[in-house]
DNA sequence: AATAGTACTGAATATATGTACAGTATAATA
DNA sequence: TATTATACTGTACATATATTCAGTACTATT
C-alpha cells in the first residue's frame, strides 16, 4: 500500500463518514460538497489516486460504486500475548526471557503490519517524532528497511531507536529526532550494524 | 414493525447480500436481475413497501439510496470494539454515528484506565507531548480532571486537545505543547468550557 | 529542461437511475 | 361490493451520475 497524501486522506475519511451516516457511498458531487471542491473532477482525480494506491475500489459506470478496501479486517481478531522488552542503554533487546518485563494482550491485526514484541523506550532521542520516554514501540523483526523507517539498531552492544538513512552502499546514518542529539554515521566496512527490526506502531499509557 | 411478506423478505435479503458483496446498495435494475423480475417497477414497489414497513429507508432522488434500518441495536456493552472518532477543526467529537470512522478491537484493560473511544488527532499543537497528527488518543469520558492532564476540550464548537491547568476558580488555561501555539485562557464566567474527557493513552500506526 | 504527480476549475456528455404512468391479476379485508 | 395490499410487465422520461476533455498551477524528481 503506497503512501497517502493529506488531501487523499480527507477524501477517504469523507467517504467513510458518508457511508456511516447514510448507508451508501457518496457521489463525486457529494464529496465536493463536503470538502468544498467546485468541480466533480476534483473528487474524481482523488478517487482515481486512492484506487491506484489500493485504498478503495471503484465499480466502473456504477453510481456511488465506491467501496473502501479494509486490509486489516480480513485477518481474524485473534488476540495474543506480546512481550514487552526494556531498552537498556547498553543491552540487547532480544527475546531472551530475562529481558521480558511483562506481556500485553493485543489483537494480532492491531497495527497495519504484524509485529513481534513491544520495546519500552528510554531517553528522548526521538521526541520530535513523537516517541517519548517509556512509550512502547511495536517492533516487527524484519530486514526490509527503507530510508525514513524508524529502526531498532544495534552497534556492538549499544541498542538505539533512530531513523534509518542509507547514504551510500557502505554508509548508513542513524538519525535522531531531537536537536540535542547527533547523527550516528556507520561505516559498514569498519563497524557492524545489526538491524533488529522496525517500528510499525506505538503505544503509550498515561 | 409490520409483518413482512416472503417476497419482501427476498428483496430485503437481496439488498443485504448485495451490500455485503459490493459495499454499496443495489439499483432497482440490480434487484430485478438478482430476483428475476423483468420490470424495475417490481423492485420499486417492493422497496416502497419495505420502506413503509420500516425495514429500509430510501433517499429520494439518490441513486442506490437504500439503507437497511437495523432494529437490533444492542451495542454489546462488554465488547472490545472501540469507535474511532475524527477530530474536525470545527466539530464536536461526540459518539454520534456519523462521526465514527471505524472501530478498533482492543482489550478493555488495555490502558491503565478504562476508556470510551479513540480520537484521531489533527494538527501538531501537542507535538512536544509526543502527540502527532493522526495519532489515536484513548479518551475516557470523565470530569475528574487534574492540572497537567491532557484533556479533550470544547469551547463553542471548537474541539481541541490540550494540557489542563486551572489557574483560579474562574480561569482555566489550556496549554499546547508546541511553541508555535499559544495558551488558550478561558474565563469561565464569559465563555463556556466543556471537557469531553481526558487522554488515558495513545496509539499510533505507522 | 523535461516529466510526473498532485490539486484544482469548468464545461460537456453519454448513460445510469429513480420514478411516474398505464396496465393485469390475485387475495384479503371492510 | 368496494377497497386495499400484494405482485408483477412494460414504457417513458427527467435528472442524477460517472467520466472525459481542456485548462491552470505548484512541487518534486530525473
Amino acid at each position: 500500500m503506497k503512501e497517502i497524501t493529506s488531501q487523499q486522506q480527507r477524501v477517504l475519511d469523507c467517504i467513510q463518514i458518508y457511508i456511516n451516516k447514510t448507508g451508501f457511498p457518496p457521489t463525486r458531487a457529494d464529496i465536493c460538497k463536503e470538502l468544498g471542491f467546485k468541480s466533480p473532477n476534483s473528487a474524481e482525480t482523488h478517487l482515481r489516486a486512492l484506487e491506484k494506491k489500493g485504498f478503495i475500489s471503484i465499480e466502473s459506470g456504477a453510481s456511488r460504486g465506491i467501496s473502501i478496501i479494509n486490509n486489516d479486517r480480513n485477518s481474524s481478531i485473534n488476540s495474543d500475548e506480546y512481550p514487552v522488552i526494556g531498552l537498556v542503554a547498553a543491552g540487547s533487546p532480544t527475546l531472551a526471557e530475562e529481558n521480558i518485563m511483562n506481556t500485553i494482550n493485543c489483537p494480532e491485526s492491531f497495527f497495519n503490519s504484524s509485529f513481534d514484541y513491544f520495546l519500552k523506550v528510554k531517553g528522548l532521542s526521538m521526541k520530535n517524532a513523537g516517541i517519548m520516554e517509556d512509550d512502547l514501540i511495536a517492533v516487527k523483526k524484519t530486514s526490509d528497511i527503507k530510508n525514513g523507517d524508524i529502526v531498532i539498531a544495534r552497534i556492538d552492544d549499544e541498542v538505539t531507536v533512530k531513523f534509518f538513512n542509507r547514504k551510500s552502499p557502505k554508509i548508513v546514518e542513524l538519525e535522531p529526532a531531537n536537536e540535542d542529539f547527533e547523527n550516528i554515521v556507520v561505516n559498514l566496512e569498519q563497524e557492524e550494524l545489526h538491524i533488529e527490526g522496525k517500528s510499525v506502531g506505538l503505544l503509550r499509557k498515561n
